[in-house]
Formats: C-alpha cells, sequence, structure tokens
DNA sequence: GTCGTGACTAGCC
DNA sequence: CGGCTAGCCACGA
C-alpha cells in the first residue's frame, strides 16, 4: 500500500519539517517557500491530511496574526505542543509571535 | 468536468 | 479594535 500524496503536500511537508524545535512558522511563510505565496489555505488543508502527525511538526505551523489556528487533534492540544517546545501560548495566541517566527528560506 | 469545502490572508467599514 | 467580505489553492465526490 502506497501514500500516494501528492507532490504539493509532499513539499509541505518537507518544508514543514524544517521548522526547528522552539519556534513556528506561518502557513503563508510555508506556502511562499514551495513557491504558491497565495496557497496558504492549500497548504492548510495538506497539513490536515498529514499522514506523518509524528514525523511532521505540523503543530509548529500557525496563523499569519500569531493565532495558533487549527489542528487535526484539536487546537487544545496543540497548543499542549508549543508550550512543551518552550512556546508560551496566551488564549490561543502566541507570545512573543515575531521573535518566535522562524525564517526558513 | 464541475461544485463545494477547508488547519488561511488581506483588505474594508 | 472588532467584524465581515472577497480572493486564492488544492483535493475529494
Amino acid at each position: 500500500m502506497k501514500k500516494e500524496i501528492t507532490k504539493f503536500q509532499k513539499r509541505v511537508y518537507v518544508a514543514t519539517k524544517k521548522i526547528p524545535r522552539g519556534r513556528v512558522a506561518t502557513y503563508a511563510a510555508l506556502a511562499r517557500f514551495i513557491g504558491k505565496p497565495k496557497a496558504s489555505r492549500a497548504v492548510g488543508n495538506a497539513l490536515s491530511v498529514n499522514p506523518f502527525s509524528p514525523q511532521v511538526p505540523c503543530h509548529r505551523v500557525v496563523k499569519s496574526d500569531g493565532e495558533v489556528g487549527g489542528f487535526a487533534f484539536g487546537t487544545e492540544r496543540k497548543i499542549a505542543l508549543l508550550r512543551k517546545e518552550g512556546i508560551k501560548v496566551e488564549n490561543g495566541r502566541i507570545k512573543d509571535f515575531r521573535s518566535a517566527i522562524v525564517n526558513l528560506r
């Protein structure tokens, strides 16, 4: 049985994997990184079906506003994971969001 | 081949 | 500052 994931999804997973521990990236940043700055929505879709949940730090991906965004296992779960990594989250928003963002490139 | 949906973003009031 | 609308992309039915 194969995974049969599309190339787009693969790119999203690879980009997400590049996010170091203790830092976060926005959907727009990932979309930009893969060459589709306006595919932020598609990026979220790809992560939602992410077959590499523990392999890919999908919980390190947040919205552009600093909001945690969504998570396939529940937003609260995502927040808990982020806090474990050292990222402070308050009321569903990243604390020091601007500093927590990583520049993939 | 067409339609609808979603872990989004930016702009406008 | 807060809420709403439109735009954009990929995927499944």
